[in-house]
DNA sequence: TCTTTACCTCAACCAAAATTCAGGTTCTAC
DNA sequence: GTAGAACCTGAATTTTGGTTGAGGTAAAGA
């Protein structure tokens, strides 16, 4: 009887996507973008090594916090030590994106403050309206809003 | 002499894009999704009415909260009595955001006590650590994990 | 009037993160 | 030994939120 799933040294690929709960086909992604790698077998299919399921693990759970998978595979990359990622190398990943990830969360509940702030007023003021008035260019998608206002309104009320 | 931009009843694209901080393209964009709207002038030029300016303004906000356009665009659509936007009816809109930006921070600090959690163990085992294991399917992004383990790992240690 | 700036449309393109599809190979099981 | 599941590659397609460019019209100022 064969071992089971748990207790393979290698994994196919869709072993992985079953448990990694990845499509293969983004595991194919991930592959060609660098993330996670694989030797193959005589007959040209991907062998995962255990290790790689918490690989993918880290990746999704970097995606989650918001990073691009270009970010994360850099930081994969400059993983010290010559590319076997140990313990330590988890931990100091884990240490800086959850820092991204507090500064997220900074940056959303300021955003939520304005608007409790503004719910009140409601004026959606381009000059006065904190909401409206974007401190941080957080930039999510795409080049976000310049905020060059060149001639001022006079009062809040106007809008 | 002219009326100062502030005191115009209507704006042009261009009057438009510097006061909202929004490129003129976008506002184009903005139109051909049915976000906002405008009348043409004998010249086919567009000109808005001031209240777009607050309402390219919500949308702004609403896409800082991370709702996608298509929401934005359907929330505009069932506005109540009639297409006109009344005061109450930003509130109503700026409150549901609120909730949904308060549950977006509710989901990203679970995830960053995850990570608190898991710095000591480092082990992001695909069964027992809390990060790992995704309790939100967020999807932020396209389809995301699809979450269907089958065969359990026998320990936390084993991964 | 003439020049410059602003505006128009339509089509093509960009990036990220994948998915889907076509056409073919390899394993596994009965 | 053959069916069917799983796998392979490469290219095309998807979605979101726009930008860029070409080719042409409109309006404003000197």
């Amino acid at each position: 009887m064969e071992a089971p799933a748990w207790n393979k040294a290698e994994l196919t690929v869709g072993e992985m996507a079953r448990r990694s709960g990845v499509a293969v086909s983004a595991l194919h992604f991930y592959e060609r973008q660098g993330l996670i790698e694989s030797r193959r077998t005589s007959g040209n299919q991907r062998r995962y090594k255990r290790a790689m399921l918490r690989r993918v693990a880290l990746i999704r759970v970097a995606q989650r916090v918001g990073i691009p998978l270009s970010e994360i595979a850099s930081a994969m990359d400059n993983l010290p030590n010559g590319r076997t990622p140990t313990r330590e190398d988890w931990e100091q990943l884990s240490m800086r994106w959850r820092d991204e990830l507090d500064e997220r969360i900074k940056r959303l509940q300021q955003l939520r403050d304005d608007f409790t702030d503004c719910i009140g007023c409601g004026c959606l003021s381009l000059t006065c309206c904190a909401l409206a008035n974007t401190h941080d260019q957080l930039g999510e998608h795409g080049p976000g809003p310049r905020v060059l206002l060149e001639d001022a309104e006079p009062s809040c009320a106007d809008t």
